[in-house]
DNA sequence: CGTTTAATTTGAACATGTTCAAGTCAGAGC
DNA sequence: GCTCTGACTTGAACATGTTCAAATTAAACG
């Protein structure tokens, strides 16, 4: 139950065994089948020490995220760095996420039943996982303040939230596509990141006026509760 | 693995105490706290008996969805017999949802998220659930159609699919929900509900066609790939 | 009723996530 | 270098979902 930081050299050469076998396995064979004895076996320790260091099977997959979220902020670093027309900041960071998560594609389904699970410490909505997912929506921050978008604050305000859920959304679309290449999924990126773009634009208009704040209010209410 | 029909009434009546049993415990401890050993034990059966009627603890759940959902429909029967008005329909219909899942709150995490598995035969994009589910969505189609409300056929045709979406998206957020009386939930539907019904109202405006167009095309072929 | 066939039931056996008490080892303090 | 403390490691043991071959029972048939 502890989550034991390592205190001594062979700790840390441990600890770093038993996560290089997890992250090697969940992508070799998946979760499910990555059984908490492999991961000991590979890593050259025994059964019990893994739960030294990890708490749970699930603990280890939020490394796996973490391992995730640095490849893909390497990723889109140079895009974000040149480009700032949001429309193509969005959907080269969208991009970027199903392009880096790809080698993990037969794995994901499992993953994220996981991670939905309200129960689950890994539940993105508050629980262990909450630093990690602060820094994504981190991440869609920058996308939006490093463009040269003209954005009203109270939309602002809630939008990389509002853009990391949409993120959520297009990996559960991708987690189903079983087309060659994953090409539907990027066909569905290009189209929604282009339409909110296009609404985000269309939000001034006098007509949507009292829908918009209805809108932002709700958001901000429903987030408020986690 | 087989999926036994019973063929005899002794076989009924085995199906019947495992299903009953099932249902009682889950509503007691929750889905994961129910073992099958235990459902096996208050059915009066042998844990190998279980196996023989439903493939696997997940199946039990599937039968505790349909008895939820006939619930569901006896509830808002009467309020679709006689309400005209769109918003009301759909406010009615989706509080109905939750109140009549309300004795089952505490269990509910751990079932959606089982049911949230791409991987799992619950999973309602194309399943063992695929049945239940367009039960569901038929559901909707008659809150829409039984209403007064004028809605174009381009719209109306995914509407009933949208809304279970939006469902589900409903059911997610009170899982969360810790309010007294869950409260805080029924809010969140009458604010979205109402603003649904307005934004169908705004769909017809010229300034919105052409994202009206390519949001109900986006719809349109999400869908048609489950 | 006796026989035969298929449905039903059984419980042992297996795989796997998790726990834990006991053993082993590294390093700090002298 | 010796000792002691706490970090680390171990593997047996447990709980539980699932499988399966064998045993038992119901029903159909003559």
């Amino acid at each position: 139950m502890a989550i034991a930081t390592p205190k001594t050299r062979r700790g840390e050469t441990s600890r770093a065994a038993i996560l290089g076998a997890a992250l090697d396995l969940f992508q070799e064979r998946g979760y499910e089948a990555t059984t908490m004895r492999a991961i000991a076996d590979r890593a050259g320790v025994s059964l019990g020490s893994s739960y030294h260091y990890f708490p749970s099977k699930e603990h280890l997959v939020l490394e796996f995220y973490r391992h995730t979220h640095e490849l893909h902020l390497a990723a889109i670093a140079p895009l974000l760095g040149r480009e700032k027309d949001l429309a193509v900041r969005l959907r080269g960071t969208i991009r970027a996420v199903v392009v880096t998560c790809e080698p993990f594609h037969a794995v994901a389904g499992s993953i994220f039943s996981t991670v939905a699970n309200p129960a689950s410490p890994l539940n993105p909505f508050g629980g262990a996982a909450k630093p990690l997912r602060d820094e994504v929506v981190a991440l869609y921050d920058e996308v939006v303040r490093g463009s040269d978008a003209r954005i009203a604050s109270d939309i602002s305000e809630m939008l990389p939230l509002t853009l990391w859920l949409y993120q959520m959304a297009i990996l559960y679309f991708w987690i189903f596509d079983r087309s060659p290449g994953r090409l539907r999924t990027l066909e569905v990126i290009d189209e929604t990141t282009d339409l909110i773009v296009k609404l985000l634009g269309l939000a001034n208009l006098p007509v949507l006026r009292g829908s918009r704040k209805r809108l932002l209010g709700l958001i901000k209410s429903v987030v408020a509760s986690t």
